[in-house]
DNA sequence: ACTGAAATAGAAAGACC
DNA sequence: GGTCTTTCTATTTCAGT
C-alpha cells in the first residue's frame, strides 16, 4: 500500500467506472499497471468490491434515523447482527462503547414508515429499549472516508 | 423508477463493474436497454455516482467512532459543514434532532489518532461539549441500503 | 417511448519482454 | 513496470414494436 495505490483507490472512490489507462494517466503508470494494483488491492481484501452511490431521497427513502439499542444482558452480537439484517431498511449497525449496546442506521420512505420500523426492532426480544434520533440534513456524505490523509 | 430500474441498480450496487449484458441476462434486458436506463437513472440524480468499497482496517483506518456535537446557539450547518469539511478522518456528518445538534463519524489509525481528532474537534469554536463512542465491530453494511423494500 | 440487433469504438485481460 | 495482441465491453446507430 504505497503512495501510488492510495492515488488509484482515490481515483476510483470518485468513480469507479474510470479506465485504468485514465487513472494511469494521472498517477503516471500504464493501464496494466494499475490494473495490476488494482487487483492486488482486491486480492489484499484492501478493495472489497464496487458499488453506486445512490441518493436515498431520489429513491425513496429519504428518511434517515439512528437507532441506538439497549439489550438483554448476554446479547450475542451475532444476534443482533441475525435479527437487523431482515430489515431491508437497515443501512449499517455497529456495537459501540458507552451506555447504548448497539448503533443502528436506519432509511426510510417517512415518518410513518419509520416508526414502524422502529418499533419492529425495539419488540425484537433481546431490545431492552431503545433511543432514536432523527438525521435532519447530512452535512457530510465522503466517498472515500476511510482513506490515510 | 420501476421494478426493473431497481433491480438494475441492486445489481450494480453489488458490483458496479458488472457488464451491462450480465446485468440484463439477470433482468430480461438487451445490453444497451440496460445501459439507456443507468444513464437516465444518472441523469434524474437516483445514481449520483460509482464507488469503491474499502475495508478501513486494511487501509490503516481500523478505529472508527462517533462524535455528537453540542454547538452554541445559533451555530449555522453550514459552518459545522464547513469545520468538519478540513478533517480527512471525517467520513460523514448530519444535524440530528435531540439533544445533540449533530453526529459525526469518524475513522482513525488508532486510538490515540482517534482522540487526536476528537480534541481537535472540540476544540472548534462553535462546539460546546462533544459526547463519543468507539465502534466496537461493525455487525452490518449493507451495500445498497437506500433502496425501497 | 422503449426495445433489440448490428456495427463501431474503446477498454480490459493476458502474454510477453 | 511497459508494450503488444486478443477478447470483451461500452457505445452508437438504426430500425421495429
Amino acid at each position: 500500500m504505497d503512495a501510488l495505490d492510495e492515488r488509484i483507490v482515490r481515483a476510483l472512490a470518485e468513480d469507479a467506472r474510470r479506465a485504468y489507462a485514465d487513472i494511469g494517466a494521472e498517477v503516471g503508470l500504464s493501464a496494466p499497471a494499475v490494473k495490476r494494483r488494482v487487483d492486488r488491492l482486491r486480492a489484499r481484501g484492501a478493495i472489497t468490491g464496487f458499488t453506486v452511490r445512490i441518493d436515498p431521497a431520489v429513491m425513496g427513502r429519504g428518511t434517515e434515523g439512528l437507532i441506538e439499542l439497549y439489550c438483554r444482558s448476554r446479547t450475542a452480537p451475532a444476534d443482533i447482527r441475525r435479527a437487523l439484517a431482515r430489515y431491508p431498511e437497515v443501512a449499517s449497525a455497529s456495537t459501540v462503547t458507552g451506555e447504548a449496546d448497539a448503533v443502528v442506521q436506519v432509511f426510510a420512505s417517512d415518518m410513518r414508515h419509520f416508526e414502524r420500523v422502529l418499533e419492529r426492532i425495539a419488540g425484537e426480544d433481546f431490545v431492552e429499549r431503545t433511543k432514536s434520533v432523527l438525521v435532519l440534513s447530512p452535512l457530510l456524505r465522503r466517498h472515500a472516508p476511510d482513506l490515510p490523509a
